[in-house]
DNA sequence: TTGAAAGCGCTAACAA
DNA sequence: TTGTTAGCGCTTTCAA
C-alpha cells in the first residue's frame, strides 16, 4: 500500500479511499492510484483491516462431522447463507469429542470470528457458556443444550417418523418395522415415539420384535433389515429414521427376494443431497436440513445486527414426498371398506 | 492485554512473554500475570498476531460442492490434516462456477490465507496463475489444469473401473453394463476406458447398448438401471462409476425382481463415508478420497516449509473390496473349465 | 529478567 | 479534494 501511494504520488489514505470507494477522490487521482495498484499487483491486506474494524467477516461452523448427507447439507446451508453476505466459513469437525470442541472454541475466540453456528453435544454446556461470557454470538442448530439461553433452529423429528408410519398405515400396511438410532439421543427418542404413537393411534399393536435401534451406520441398517426379511413373518412396511441406515436397508432389499414397494414399503426419514430432488423410497419425510442450517445462519446474522433482541427458537417442518406409484399399490386394504384408513392428507394436517 | 499488564503491574511485552511462554520471566511475575489474565478473562487477539507474523494459520479449501460422499470425504481429509497441525480450514463451495471461484480466490488473497487446496475446473487456469503470481502456495487435488506447474495429488480412475470389470469377468459375468458420468470430464473418459479395455482384453465385445453415461445424479442411476433391467436381455453384471449413481442403482435393484449378486452383480467405483468400512456391492473399488485429500494437504504443508522445492505429482491407488459371498457364487462359469478366468489377484497385480 | 520504541497494514478523525 | 496523526493489539529489536 505504501508502494502504491509512492508510485501514484499520493498519501496512504488516498489509496485507501480509492480501494474502498469512499470519500472524495478526484477522477484523475483515482485513475493514477488504480494504475499503480495494477502495475504493482497490490491486494489489500484483510488482516490489517480486520484488526482495525474488529470484525473478521468469518463464521465458524462447529459440527460432529461432515461425513453424512445430514451433516454436509447443514454445512452447505451455512456456507451458502454466509457466502451470500460475503462471509467466510471455518469448518470444525468435532466428532462429538468435547476436547476437540473445546480446542476449536478456543481458537475461534482467539481468532475473533464474528459468530458461531454450532451443533452441540450433551457436554457442550461449558463451552457455550464460555462463548456467552466472551460475548461471542452463536446459534445452536439441530441439537440444543436446554440450559443455555440462545437462538436455536431445529427440526420436528417426532412429526417426521410419525408421518411416515401414518402413510404406511394409510396404505394398508400392518406389520411395520422400525430401524432407527439408539435412543440415547433426544432425536432418537423423538423419532421412535413418532413411529410408536402413529401405530397406537391406528390401533396397531406395537411389536418390540419389529423395533431395532443402533448406530447410524449403513452396516447396521443392512444387517438389521436383512434379519427382518429372514424372519418367518416378514414386515410389509419399514420406517427408517436416517439416511445412512436407509442406504443399508436398500442394500438388504436389493439382495433379498422381495420387491419394493410391493412386498415391503420403505418409508425413510431422509436427507436429500443438496440439489437432488429424488428419493428411492415409497414415502420420504425429507429432513429440511439445508433449510434448517440456512435459517440458523440467518438467525445468527440477525443477532449480529441486533445483539440485544430476545433469543429465538424455530422448528423447521419436514417435507413429505410420496412416491406416486406407492399410493396406487396398497397391499392389505380391506376390500369391504377401502376408506377405513384416513388419507395421508388428513393425517398430516 | 493492556488491562492485563496494568492489572499485573508489568509491561505489555511481559504479558506477551507469559502468554507465548518465550523469553525469561520470573516465576512470581508469571504467576501475577496469569492471575490477571484469569480474572480479566483475557484472550489473545489472533488477528493482531497474524498481522505481525504475516501468517494466518488458515488454509482455504476450494471445491465444487460438499454435497456428495466423494467431495465431503475430501473436505474431511483436508480438515483432519489441517487440524493436526493447528490450522483452520475455510470452506469454499464453487459449484464449478468460475465467477464464484474467482470471488473466493480474491477473498483468500486478501485474507492472506497461508495456502489453498483446490479442486480446479477446466476454467481455473487464470485463477491458478493469479495465485502463482501472488506467491500463494496451493495444491491441485483430484483434477488438474495441466498447463499449471504445481503440486498435484490425484487418483487412478482408469484402474478403478478396470479392476471392477475384471472382477466381474473373473466371476463369469459376460453381459456387463456400465453406468457412469458423461465423458466430457477427463475422469469420465478414464473410467469408461477402464471398463472398456477390461472387456476387450478378456475378449468380450463392447456393446454400446450397455454403456450409459450422464450426470452424477442418483436419479440418472436409478432410471438407467431400471431401463437396463427392463430390457429383454438383462445384464448379469454392472459397473457403476460413482457413489451417487450407485445409490440410484441400488434403488432400481430393490424395486425390480432381481437379486444381488445372484442375478446381477454390481461393481461400484465408490467412496466410503469416512469411518465406514462397509460397501453394499459385490465388488467395490474404494476411492481413497479421504487419503487423497490428506496427502494433498500434507503436500501443501511441505511446500509451506520449503517453497523452492520442485513440485510433486502423486497418484493414489484404489482399495479393492470383494464381497466374500460374491466370490463363491459365479453364474455362468463353464463347468468344464472352471478356471478359464484368471483369479482377481492376478488381474490386479 | 524486564521494558521502551517501533512497526505489522490499514482506517477513523480531524485538519487543511 | 487531499493529507496528518493516532491507533487497532500484538511482537520484534534493542537497551537497561
Amino acid at each position: 500500500m505504501k508502494d502504491v501511494a509512492k508510485h501514484a504520488g499520493v498519501s496512504l489514505i488516498t489509496v485507501s479511499r480509492v480501494v474502498n470507494a469512499n470519500g472524495y477522490v478526484r477522477v484523475s487521482t483515482r485513475a493514477r492510484v488504480l494504475a499503480a495498484i495494477d502495475t504493482l499487483g497490490y491486494i489489500p491486506n484483510q488482516v490489517a483491516r480486520n484488526l482495525n474494524s474488529r470484525q473478521t467477516n468469518t463464521l465458524a461452523l462447529v459440527l460432529p462431522t461432515i461425513s453424512d448427507p445430514f451433516w454436509h447439507s447443514i454445512a452447505r446451508g451455512v456456507e451458502d447463507e454466509a457466502e451470500s453476505r460475503g462471509y467466510n466459513v471455518l469448518l470444525c469437525n468435532t466428532d462429538d469429542d468435547a476436547t476437540k470442541e473445546g480446542r476449536y472454541i478456543d481458537a475461534q475466540l482467539r481468532s475473533r470470528v464474528d459468530g458461531v453456528v454450532i451443533i452441540p453435544t450433551f457436554e457442550s454446556g461449558p463451552q457455550l457458556r464460555r462463548l456467552q461470557r466472551q460475548g461471542m454470538p452463536f446459534v445452536q442448530v439441530h441439537r440444543r443444550v436446554a440450559a443455555i439461553d440462545s437462538d436455536f433452529v431445529g427440526m420436528d423429528s417426532y412429526s417426521g417418523t410419525r408421518a411416515l408410519a401414518c402413510h404406511l398405515i394409510a396404505q394398508g400396511r400392518t406389520r411395520i418395522a422400525y430401524v432407527g438410532g439408539a435412543n440415547t439421543s433426544s432425536t432418537g427418542v423423538d423419532r421412535l415415539s413418532g413411529y410408536r404413537e402413529a401405530l397406537i393411534d391406528a390401533g396397531i399393536a406395537v411389536d418390540p420384535a419389529l423395533i431395532k435401534t443402533g448406530l447410524y451406520r449403513a452396516r447396521f441398517g443392512y444387517e438389521t433389515v436383512r434379519d427382518l426379511l429372514a424372519a418367518p413373518l416378514r414386515p410389509d412396511g419399514l420406517v427408517v429414521s436416517n439416511s445412512t441406515l436407509a442406504l443399508g436397508a436398500l442394500h438388504a432389499l436389493a439382495e433379498a427376494d422381495v420387491r419394493m414397494p410391493h412386498d415391503i414399503a420403505v418409508a425413510a426419514y431422509y436427507t436429500l443431497d443438496h440439489g437432488e430432488d429424488y428419493s428411492p423410497f415409497a414415502v420420504t419425510a425429507v429432513q429440511q436440513t439445508y433449510d434448517m442450517a440456512r435459517l440458523g445462519t440467518q438467525c445468527l446474522f440477525q443477532r449480529l445486527e441486533d445483539p440485544e433482541s430476545p433469543s429465538q427458537s424455530v422448528t423447521i417442518p419436514n417435507r413429505i414426498m410420496v412416491h406416486p406409484l406407492f399410493v396406487c399399490c396398497p397391499v392389505a386394504v380391506d376390500p369391504e371398506t377401502p376408506d377405513a384408513f384416513p388419507s395421508p392428507v388428513s393425517l398430516l394436517a
